[in-house]
DNA sequence: CATAATGATACTGTTATGGTATCTTTACGA
DNA sequence: TCGTAAAGATACCATAACAGTATCATTATG
């Protein structure tokens, strides 16, 4: 199971070094090339970060991508919903209804609060934040 | 996501019919009659749980199962190891050296306290707990 | 010894994930 | 103004995990 897949994990990965390199603008030649990612997923990747407005992408030649919004709003929890929907830790079996029975409840209560829990950690994890205890 | 999957469901649905049933032996025509599962797939996680030695099988005619572990030793944790291997909520995204950067640390960090709460609640949860609430 | 049970195992369909390929659009700058 | 270097959009492909089926072998009971 993975709550980080690869789609997000490029997308941390890049945005980190967008911050970092403090550049006005980062080309995907520049995060290819540094990062070691596969270029054309890290552009599907980057063209959903703009669709989704974290980042802003420009066109034509000298274009790239800069942050649209600030890395400490840009939360890792976000980033998962973006790229898998919803952070869930149990899917449909307790939705069809093969499970009208006392198991149900208590299990179906228990996975709940580690989602939530879960859930809670991922969004108040940011960007900024995994950058600023490394140094 | 899924924490628990079908195997592991259909697993503690027959694990708690089992524990109710006050049988003698249980077998897995009564099973898919009242709990509703394709058979084929049920008799396959049943096997799985003799091998493991949650169950024990006898066969021949008035075959069937009874529980081989105490229902308070029977761990959901336990069960969702065996058919799923051990629970991880970050696979192989940090193992691979792709990230030897800052932000490894941080995020890893925090996926692994993650990961350690859902286990250790889910070692602690038995199929005797889930019962016995739901009275 | 027929039959009703489990054991073992190989196969099949679907979906999510990870990734590629290709064509279009846009804007800079010589 | 036009070539070129960037991103946008989209369709396609490969693999693995999950869910389930099908079949044949083995075993114990009545």
């Amino acid at each position: 199971m993975n709550l980080i897949t690869r789609n997000t994990d490029y997308a941390i990965r890049a945005l980190c070094y967008i911050v970092k390199s403090n550049k006005d603008i980062v080309s995907v030649k520049e995060l290819v090339e540094d990062l070691k990612m596969p270029r054309p997923f890290l552009r599907k990747v980057l063209q959903e970060l703009n669709r989704r407005g974290i980042l802003r992408s420009y066109k034509g030649k000298n274009g790239g991508f800069v942050l649209a919004t600030r890395p400490e709003k840009i939360y890792i929890g976000k980033l998962i919903e973006i790229f898998k929907g919803p952070i869930k830790l149990q899917e449909h079996t307790f939705k069809k209804k093969i499970c009208p029975e006392i198991k149900s409840c208590v299990l179906k209560k228990e996975i709940d609060t580690m989602e939530k829990y879960t859930i809670s950690r991922l969004n108040s994890l940011s960007i900024a934040s995994l950058l600023k205890t490394g140094k």
